[in-house]
DNA sequence: CGACTTTGACCTGCGC
DNA sequence: GCGCAGGTCAAAGTCG
């Protein structure tokens, strides 16, 4: 499957929303004007530009306290994910007061995937997070197979117990009594789109960008999140299942073999996050 | 000591 | 052609 297939546009999260992106100076007013507490994909094919091939990018917004616990406390402090970044830039983007932080993947050698993280200057409690990636070229290995992985794992642990309050963020948001028309917004929209989650909102296998979805649906905040145990929906797709923390380890083993190889993640009440291994 | 962040300089595309 | 803005590079400093 090709990733301009459109089940690519879905996310198995169901807490994705989608959006038609222009082009990234749409990115964060957009996702941030929605501003919904909840994580925004949007999945954005260019075409070639500045000499580059097909870049694909997936922007993601997520509640700002969802990284306060880990040890960026600058003005964009990425999210941890699954995956080793190495800033290698910040600039001043005009129009936001917040700078944009440019990440590279630094979990292998020429890892082409990158990222960048800013904040919503519509909502500065919201981060924006673009994600981007030459088109075919495969995802490497998790940064758990390499030395940098460990250290980085080791900080992620540390991350992990301070955002484990931040957990309750994103839990509270789904919880609590709707206090505004966002909160309204965000609920009922929760329902669409876990009405949404059909096939086509699957990450499917042979789709080198499945790891856009995968990425943030092991960010630890969100992974731990009860909002995941809310889907009630069971499909015999779904090839294995495992609890979050078990899903680290055997999910990053596997993709280090099998970089052709996508995950499909599935989320359903009562039983966490899935993955599907084709 | 290696990996990381910071930050100013440089490069490139785009609009005028 | 010029200037602007976004994106990247690379040296220096920091951290574990």
């Amino acid at each position: 499957m090709d990733a301009g297939d459109p089940s690519f546009n879905k996310s198995s999260n169901p807490y994705v929303t989608e959006q038609e992106l222009e082009d990234n100076d749409n990115v964060s007013s957009e996702t941030g004007a929605e501003s919904p507490p909840s994580t925004t994909f949007n999945d954005i094919k260019l075409s070639p530009k500045k000499g580059r091939r097909s870049i694909q990018k997936r922007v993601v917004s997520v509640p700002i306290k969802d990284v306060e616990g880990s040890r960026f406390k600058g003005e964009s402090a990425p999210p941890s994910d699954s995956w080793a970044w190495r800033k290698y830039g910040q600039k001043p983007i005009k129009g936001s007061p917040y700078p944009r932080g440019y990440y590279r993947c630094s979990s292998s050698k020429g890892c082409p995937a990158r990222k960048q993280v800013e904040r919503s200057h519509v909502d500065p409690k919201m981060l924006v997070i673009t994600y981007s990636c030459e088109h075919n070229h495969p995802w490497p290995a998790s940064r758990h197979n390499t030395a940098a992985a460990k250290q980085a794992a080791a900080a992620a642990a540390k991350a992990a117990a301070a955002a484990e309050a931040s957990t309750a963020t994103v839990t509270a948001v789904k919880n609590e009594p709707s206090t505004s028309q966002a909160d309204t917004e965000q609920e009922s929209g929760t329902e669409e789109r876990f009405a949404d989650l059909t096939e086509d909102s699957i990450l499917t296998t042979g789709d080198e960008f499945a790891w856009f979805g995968e990425m943030e649906t092991t960010s630890s905040t969100v992974l731990e999140s009860p909002l995941f145990t809310e889907r009630d929906d069971c499909d015999a797709d779904v090839a294995m299942v495992f609890p979050m923390k078990e899903e680290d380890e055997s999910l990053f083993a596997d993709l280090g073999e099998l970089p052709e190889c996508s995950f499909v993640f599935r989320h359903q009440r009562n039983v966490g996050p899935q993955v599907g291994i084709c």
